[in-house]
DNA sequence: TATTGTTATACTCTATAACTATA
DNA sequence: TATAGTTATAGAGTATAACAATA
């Protein structure tokens, strides 16, 4: 990414930010793709079952609602899920036209596997201090925890 | 996103890092999207037009490096860029297969449009303590800025 | 012979709108 | 009438391979 244009005063939340959306442009996606190539699944099917709970079937609008996409997205990607037999599509117990998405054994283990090699630090965070570790932690927890 | 499926002890950075992840897939995705559509860019047209530096024109070849693409995939997105009229290929001096990247005017200010809209922080983080987001901010230095 | 960028191909994602089957 | 999901359609992104021009 190039050098930021305007090399003026920033708020330091403001500054933070920029900086996590370098370490996310710089590390995360590139991560993210290759771990998806190595499964063979696409960046959207991974969005997908990540956000799928195992033991909590979902609603298809649901999942679209996780992923900021329109349901007519989702009838395609889930169908790529279920034919590899990573999910499947139930019909709604409460009401028919809903269909509950449920997580397979087999696209659990291959979720469990996704997570574990997406959880790695970059290097950047993995060469702070422990103190600084446990402080950006502590920090980002308060963010997100409240 | 659905909970953590493994509520296991985690490394601060891991856990640090994994709160990253969820601040920009909730925050960073969702508002990156909507300036996109603001502008009536495609998301890789906006990262493209980032990627670029007004003042120091760039080969397309390093363009599909700073995209994690291939360089087939940045003729399309700089097609559309250039009909836009927000940037144009000039011939490289040095060697006439390379075609450089410049970036009109008219790009210039809707990539600098483009940068105040994504700048501002998203709440969780501009609802932090000021000492907490000068913290953030300077540990962040520390694993970017070594 | 190797490299830059383009073209060709096939597949996936995305948004919109029209459709179905339920409610 | 309203909603959940599908289908249809068009545009865009992506990876791969083949190609032209240049080195």
């Amino acid at each position: 990414m190039a050098t930021p244009d305007t090399v003026r005063r920033q708020s330091p939340a403001a500054e933070a930010w920029g900086l996590i959306h370098e370490l996310f442009a710089t590390y995360g996606k590139r991560r993210f793709h290759a771990v998806a190539t190595e499964f063979e699944l696409s960046p959207p099917q991974v969005m997908a079952l990540r956000a799928l709970d195992p033991s909590k079937p979902l609603p298809m609008s649901s999942l679209a609602g996780a992923l900021h996409c329109d349901n007519s997205n989702v009838t395609g990607i889930v169908d790529r899920l279920e034919d590899r037999g990573l999910v499947e599509r139930h019909s709604g117990e409460h009401d028919r036209r809903v269909k509950m998405l449920v997580v397979t054994p087999k696209g659990a283990e291959l979720r469990a596997q996704l997570s574990a090699a997406l959880e790695h630090p970059p290097e950047p965070l993995a060469k702070l201090s422990p103190e600084d570790q446990r402080t950006l932690r502590d920090i980002m927890r308060r963010a997100l925890r409240p």
